[in-house]
RNA sequence: GCGCCCUUAGCUCAGUCGGAUAGAGCAACGGAUUUCUAAUCCGUAGGUCGUUGGUUCGAAUCCAACAGGGCGCGCCA
């Protein structure tokens, strides 16, 4: 495990220099001091706010205590100047030598700087897509496909022992409908004489999933059963015959199409865990037991919605778990009126499932529309856990796709949404990857199928590829040289403000790999790539007005050997953060 | 009606779990041509951080109320 943040060495220092200061102070005083890049770069390198953070714990005032806190601060090695500053903040301005020095760093850990150990090797268990296995992919499920995925590798970077899951509806009340619908796909196959709606008359609910995606389900079902699972003239047979083979053929159909799609979209999980195979082993029960001894349960009758009664509304008497002793607004009911459980129940069963596994911590990625389904969840999964293991849950918002300034709307023959396959064949995999990355999530997205594409500034996407492109480009006109044998290089050449400032921003990778996987933002993974690339245009740029800047000066073998570092840990950087969003690095735009 | 999320420059969005004079990109305007790919770069201009209070050394950030937008609201998943 390489870990190499300055930042987190420089704090480290701070507070020891705070605690020599203050021998009296316990060292949770300590615990809220940052270092951290200023908003402000002529404020130097790094601002720690620790005089501040402990100056009413040490009973004195804050610029007194930057004062001595700069005056120790300047005698490290590492430090060329520190002065407090403003209502008590030390300002530092690191030597350029010991920045340099972070490139030997990056270029011996390759695509791995930057990876941490603040999630100390815990497991944490990231569940994301599971969507219903009752049809193809569609767009809707695409960010949260993507954010799951990019987060997970993001925890995976910043040291936590991760998998990843995709939980299976397999059992509710949707893949009884998926069923019917294969089945008058069969009847099709077999050449009914039925209508559609003469078949859909004898569902109750009527024919749901009509796209066109289950006709060969129906024509696989035939070629596998015959007529078998019909009565003679291909007419519907009594369901006990043919319900369950059917439900299963086809669960197995979609879930073999959702993983072509999610293989197109560079998403590949760990673990499918089958909400049918839960329940039938009895961990439904299992999780209700639990809950039961710890008085969690009970049967009684809820007060209807404040204000807005709905029409049908009667009391009822309920299987109910006490959320609100957990922070849920009211208490949830498990058990539906024909005994089975509600989804919430099958759901505390998956968590119990994932607890029983040892994770110590849980992360689900979830469309907003689930967003009043959180509290109750957190609630239970407390509750199984007595409070040891969190769970946080990311809210991905709707992606609008728009092409030529139209919204994309809803395809009718084909039942669904577009289809995620078409997006992925439209603009590719990276560029989709890339863009749903380029928002919080929790922000609505728009977008824009021209614009991913186009080849200039305005596109993130390209913007951070052009930049890595350009650095493999630099690096094959100078024949290549490995990173092993740059990591050796004297850099003393390197002191141009605009190559000081790609160091700086490469030094500040670790910690931005931190913070976002302590935030759960994979977003921000893209903007630092953005920064970054940026910082790697201004300097070639820089280059085409004045010669002597150029990365490889013929005349100057040193010179040209430590700019090469330069090159060379930048792309591993932008290599290192599109390997967290799952894109692949491009060698050349062409 | 209740709960959750959101509101930052004309537009699209950042803002590192309370820090210093709130930042990018696009759009607008003005510049850089014999190159390691000008698919980039430089400069100018642009904001009462939805509104009003509160908490403290200090608020876009935390709290309360209000306005506007989105989502959800007992046996759908």
């Amino acid at each position: 495990m390489i870990t190499q943040d300055i930042f987190a060495a420089l704090r480290a220092s701070a507070v020891s220099a705070m605690a020599e200061l203050l021998p009296d102070l316990p060292p949770d005083a300590f615990a809220r001091v940052q270092m951290e890049p200023p908003r402000d770069p002529a404020h130097g390198d790094m601002a720690t706010n620790a005089a501040m953070v402990v100056a009413k714990a040490a009973r004195q005032p804050p610029p007194k205590l930057a004062a001595a806190l700069a005056e120790r601060l300047s005698a490290l090695p590492e430090v060329a100047e520190a002065a407090p500053a403003g209502p008590g903040f030390v300002n530092l301005r690191l030597r350029e030598g010991f920045l340099r020095a972070q490139l030997p760093v990056v270029l011996t850990a390759c695509e791995a700087y930057g990876d941490g150990s603040a999630g100390a090797d815990r497991r944490v268990d990231v569940e994301y897509v599971s969507a219903n296995p009752t049809g193809p992919m569609h767009v809707g499920h695409c960010r949260g496909a993507v954010v799951g995925d990019a987060l997970a590798n993001l925890l995976t970077k910043a040291g936590y022992a991760v998998t990843k899951e995709y939980y299976v509806n397999d059992a509710g009340a949707q893949v009884q409908a998926l069923a019917q619908a294969a089945y008058w796909r069969y009847l099709q196959a077999l050449g009914t004489t039925m209508t559609e709606a003469e078949y859909a008359a004898t569902i109750p609910g009527g024919l749901q999933y009509g796209g066109d995606y289950l006709v060969p389900v129906g024509e696989a079902l035939r070629e596998r059963h015959g007529d078998a699972l019909a009565v003679p003239g291909a007419r519907p047979a009594d369901p006990a015959l043919w319900h369950d083979p059917v439900r299963d053929f086809t669960v197995d159909a979609m879930m073999a199409s959702i993983r072509d799609d999610l293989a197109a979209l560079g998403v590949r999980h760990d673990v499918f865990v089958s909400e049918r195979a839960l329940i039938a082993e009895g961990e439904l029960e299992k999780a209700e037991a639990r809950l039961s001894a710890r008085g969690l349960i009970y049967r009684g009758v809820l007060e209807p919605p404040k204000g807005k009664t709905p029409e049908d509304w009667e009391p009822r008497e309920q299987t109910l778990f006490r959320a609100t002793q957990f922070g849920d607004e009211v208490d949830r009911p498990l058990r539906k009126s024909d005994g089975t459980g509600t989804y919430f129940a099958n759901d505390i069963a998956n968590h119990l499932h994932k607890l029983e596994r040892g994770f110590a911590g849980l992360v689900h990625v979830w469309g907003a529309d689930h967003g009043g389904y959180v509290k109750r969840m957190k609630a239970a999964v407390s509750a199984l856990s007595d409070g040891k293991v969190p769970l946080d849950v990311v809210l991905t918002q709707i992606v609008r796709v728009v092409k030529n300034g139209e919204p994309v709307r809803m395809s009718k023959r084909a039942g669904t949404y577009v289809a995620l396959r078409d997006l992925i064949d439209e603009v590719g995999r990276d560029a989709v990857r890339f863009t749903m990355l380029t928002r919080k999530a929790d922000a609505q997205m728009e977008f824009d199928l021209d614009k991913v594409v186009e080849q200039s500034r305005d596109n993130p996407v390209f913007y951070v590829q052009y930049a890595h492109a350009r650095c493999r480009s630099v690096l094959r006109a100078a024949g290549d040289p490995s990173a092993a044998e740059l990591a050796a290089v004297p850099l003393d050449a390197l002191a141009d403000p605009g190559e000081m400032a790609l160091i700086r921003r490469i030094a500040a990778w670790p910690r931005t790999v931190e913070a976002a996987a302590e935030a759960r933002e994979p977003h921000r993974i893209a903007f630092f790539l953005h920064d970054l690339a940026g910082d790697f245009h201004i300097l070639w740029n820089k280059g085409r007005e004045d010669a002597t800047l150029r990365f490889i000066q013929g005349d100057e073998p040193e010179a040209t050997r430590a700019r090469l570092a330069l090159v060379a840990a930048t792309a591993a950087v932008i290599r290192s953060g599109l390997a967290v969003m799952g894109v692949a690095p491009a060698e050349e735009m062409r």
